[in-house]
DNA sequence: TTGAAAGCGATACCAG
DNA sequence: CTGGTATCGCTTTCAA
């Protein structure tokens, strides 16, 4: 059932029964109603592709997931992200174009879909320190936000990002007014934005305590848990072993934890240990059910926040004004209530 | 840059472009070069929407994605079951569309997405024992495959899953092999299809090997950490408590782990558990690198392997035949070589 | 081997 | 308030 025959079987134009359908205010109420009913009767559906082609405008947003060329996986994260900003997506009619690729291929993707008009804008995960697709996006004139920030790059762009830098701080310094002396960084690869900005943080969080960074306890690799494992193991190991430690991931923390237990070291008690997970949530010695709760709830919302951005930006395509924002979300051991914090 | 442009650019018809681009054996190999080149040189892209358009084929696959109403949760291997399928999907130039909805309202999301023609076909995953939407589909007539089975309707329809029945029958029969008399199941909810199997299989190993199902070993809820927590805690305090358990999850077993861990109890040495992850994967004493690795590349031939029968069905829509299979997909504590188990 | 023209299913401008 | 018609970008007869 289309348009056409829509419009037949109500003897009216096609013009008539589209503007009834999309609300228009000149039909009057009496042929709206017997459009509408007939559509509803009907089960009625414009077909996208048509609308798309007439409209110039493809209600999809594209979302592009790296699939890490080096583990071959996808950052469980990215289902929580995309579960977030696709309830906002819902709400205007927006449908989700979804491209799983490597990490390595990722600029033909982009260029494609703004070559192919199959979206109306990308969200851009997880920038590396100085991102190109940034750069790329611009030129190609696709509307694009970004999970996180290119560090080294200008903050003239839209995106939603999470204080990294003061969350570890923070910890850190938490940790130090717990008494501990020797803690240990177990971090992501700084090739991303936020585990620099995690690193800074945390030598921060010591300075701020009168501490100097320890190189034998900052460790830094791609974030598996194979990784969280084998670090635990090389820092339990040592011939002055911290007693604490803040680890970049929950995955990375699952490791730690697998070595501790292991190892005899009891979480919590011989060793403090605080998973800051996906740029979104705080931990202490992670390991219980607010581990998956919390952290996938603030991602969501992440996602939420990111999707609104975009669709702010689509949606009024003469200015091209860019908007900055930084949405903290900092979850505490229990599923608490978020706070955001926007800035201007 | 579109297809009139470059037909202009280059003194041609649009007809013979577009027959150049695609292949027709009508032009010449010198006018086909010639086009190839200048398409190359300007980035040329067909636009998506009109070339679905002028087709009838949306060169897009639907994957809906349930948020469990309950947990508000994305179960992370969707992830990696899309990250599969959109190997398969990108050689042969679909794209994906999601939609990530509450399970409560899938209806009308496989209505819309039938009704929009915004997508060729569709993948519906986790089937419950009597999936509604198996007939839906089928009679709006929009080619998909499920992953997982709908138990309690007939075979005739397309589909990937893995020997629930055959994975838990084996895996009980090993545990009463080891000496393990009172084995526990902690189970999903048996409104899902592969639930019911497992613990079919699960009774059917403890039959083979002359023992009797306890119901106070089995239980069943939503698969989540929580759970798991509350369900070893359960198990531990019992007066004659079990020796060994299946979970039905990774994530269940984190809980159980836990629980474990706060009694003291050792895995792999008081006390055996076995995971059975995601319809795909087989783990003992889970905890260690192999289920994260090992679940997620087999979840991932899975979707590959979904990708490719419904590609298969929309391929040729002549012929409305469906087809069976049956991939068993057994990955041991280490991750080596998957093997597959195709039956017509 | 090439090209003109008719759709595909909607929207939007211009008349009436 | 309603309708005719051009248009979006591409594919696909049908003619030449």
């Amino acid at each position: 059932m289309n348009l056409r025959d829509l419009a037949v079987e109500l003897g009216l134009s096609q013009t008539t029964v589209s503007r009834a359908l999309n609300g228009y205010p000149e039909v009057s109420e009496a042929t709206r109603q017997r459009v509408l009913d007939a559509a509803r009767q009907h089960n009625y559906r414009p077909n996208t592709r048509a609308k798309a082609l007439a409209t110039g405008r493809a209600m999809a947003i594209g979302h592009v997931i790296p699939l890490s060329t080096r583990t071959e996986m996808v950052n469980p994260v990215f289902a929580d992200f995309i579960a977030g900003a696709s309830e906002t997506y819902m709400r205007h009619g927006y449908d989700i174009v979804l491209s799983v690729i490597g990490d390595d291929q990722e600029d033909r993707v982009y260029l494609d879909m703004a070559s192919k008009r199959m979206v109306d804008g990308v969200i851009v995960q997880s920038p590396t320190v100085d991102d190109p697709r940034i750069a790329l996006l611009r030129k190609v004139g696709l509307p694009f936000v970004v999970h996180g920030r290119a560090t080294d790059l200008p903050d003239d762009y839209s995106y939603v990002d999470v204080n990294n830098k003061r969350a570890f701080q923070r910890a850190t310094e938490f940790l130090v007014d717990l008494g501990h002396r020797r803690i240990a960084l177990v971090n992501g690869r700084e090739r991303l934005g936020f585990a620099v900005r995690r690193r800074t943080g945390f030598e921060a969080g010591l300075a701020a305590r009168g501490l100097a960074p320890d190189p034998a306890l900052m460790l830094t690799d791609e974030m598996t848990e194979g990784y969280g494992y084998a670090a635990m193991r090389h820092l339990l190991t040592q011939e002055d072993p911290p007693t604490a430690c803040l680890s970049a991931s929950a995955i990375i923390a699952f490791g730690m934890r697998r070595a501790a237990d292991e190892a005899g070291v009891r979480l919590g008690r011989d060793f403090s240990l605080i998973t800051y997970d996906d740029d979104l949530s705080f931990f202490r010695n992670s390991g219980d059910e607010a581990i998956f709760t919390a952290l996938r709830s603030s991602v969501r919302t992440a996602g939420r926040f990111a999707a609104e951005q975009l669709i702010d930006l689509i949606g009024d395509p003469g200015t091209p004004r860019q908007r900055l924002m930084e949405a903290e979300l900092i979850v505490g051991r229990s599923t608490g209530p978020l706070r955001h914090d926007t800035r201007p």
